[in-house]
DNA sequence: GTGATTAGACAACCTTGTTGTCTATTTGAG
DNA sequence: CTCAAATAGACAACAAGGTTGTCTAATCAC
């Protein structure tokens, strides 16, 4: 039987699975415990202007409540801060803090490690060319980050 | 802030995703709902020889409980049987159906057409270059997978 | 033969999603 | 200006795919 079609969708998904597990581990040991990828997606479409469990909802694909859900759990971490919005009654303002934004920046700085650590395994030629061949495949599509308990399991490996 | 890194990673994702999500939706206009990549994994694996729960668990890396709930989602859909092993009596045996084979072939048929579009798209060489890139990254993570027979780790240890 | 290992069932729980329902507030059409 | 419609967010129930932990029954090793 020929796999070579879902061979490659199952490369791409442990493509993402090794970086978002050598990630997330360097992440916790720097004392940044369960954040995953769907954290940061959030804190960055927060810091681009969706600062509302709604707005967020529509900028991530995904429904207000599981937004919301997200919103209690980076609150809870303490890298967003609710306060009511003055000028509408019903909206919760969302703020990336301080923590917040530390952790973003120490989250892009391992990711950028491992990129460059894969550029020197092949070459920067060859990863140059695999971001090109897959920016034209998925074009312009959103990125959703929907599929529950994917990224769930603990980064042991 | 640069986000090369992460985006890399994403990309990842999305290009899995796209692949799944579009495979899925084909399956579904053949009338197989709710067809998800791993399903498609678990019917693979127990075809190579994992043909009981903790084998199947062990074989996709995952404990033998989650295996357990998998297998009775597909049998429920009618890809998988289950009968009492004679020579051990405390083994359920997995055999994959006739439907549980027709689908993987039309399944697979739809995943190399996903790919032979994207070479069209790209070129074959752009996808043959893709896959021995992000091969050399993953290295055995996806082969683990795909192997019968996998005892190298006990993930239960 | 006995103690350790293994297969599988069952139950409770986690995470990231989903619907559906509800109240409070804001908006907009007439 | 008013009142219906839309919107924000809270709360609850549930799904999918995982995790532990506990338990019984069967098999294996010595």
């Amino acid at each position: 039987m020929s796999r070579r079609g879902a061979d490659l969708a199952l490369l791409l998904l442990a493509g993402f699975r090794s970086m978002a597990d050598r990630g997330s581990e360097e992440l916790s040991k720097l004392g940044y415990d369960d954040v995953r990828p769907v954290h940061d997606f959030a804190l960055h479409s927060i810091l681009a202007g969706a600062d509302s469990a709604s707005e967020l909802g529509r900028a991530m694909s995904i429904t207000k409540q599981a937004a919301a859900k997200t919103i209690t759990l980076l609150e809870g971490r303490g890298f967003v801060a609710r306060e009511p919005d003055p000028s509408d009654k019903r909206r919760m303002q969302l703020r990336v803090t301080e923590r917040g934004l530390t952790m973003m920046r120490e989250g892009e700085a391992i990711f950028d490690r491992l990129r460059t650590e894969w550029e020197s395994q092949v070459g920067a030629d060859a990863v140059a060319a695999l971001e090109q061949t897959l920016q034209s495949y998925v074009g312009a599509d959103v990125i959703r980050i929907d599929t529950p308990g994917w990224d769930a399991r603990d980064p042991e490996a």
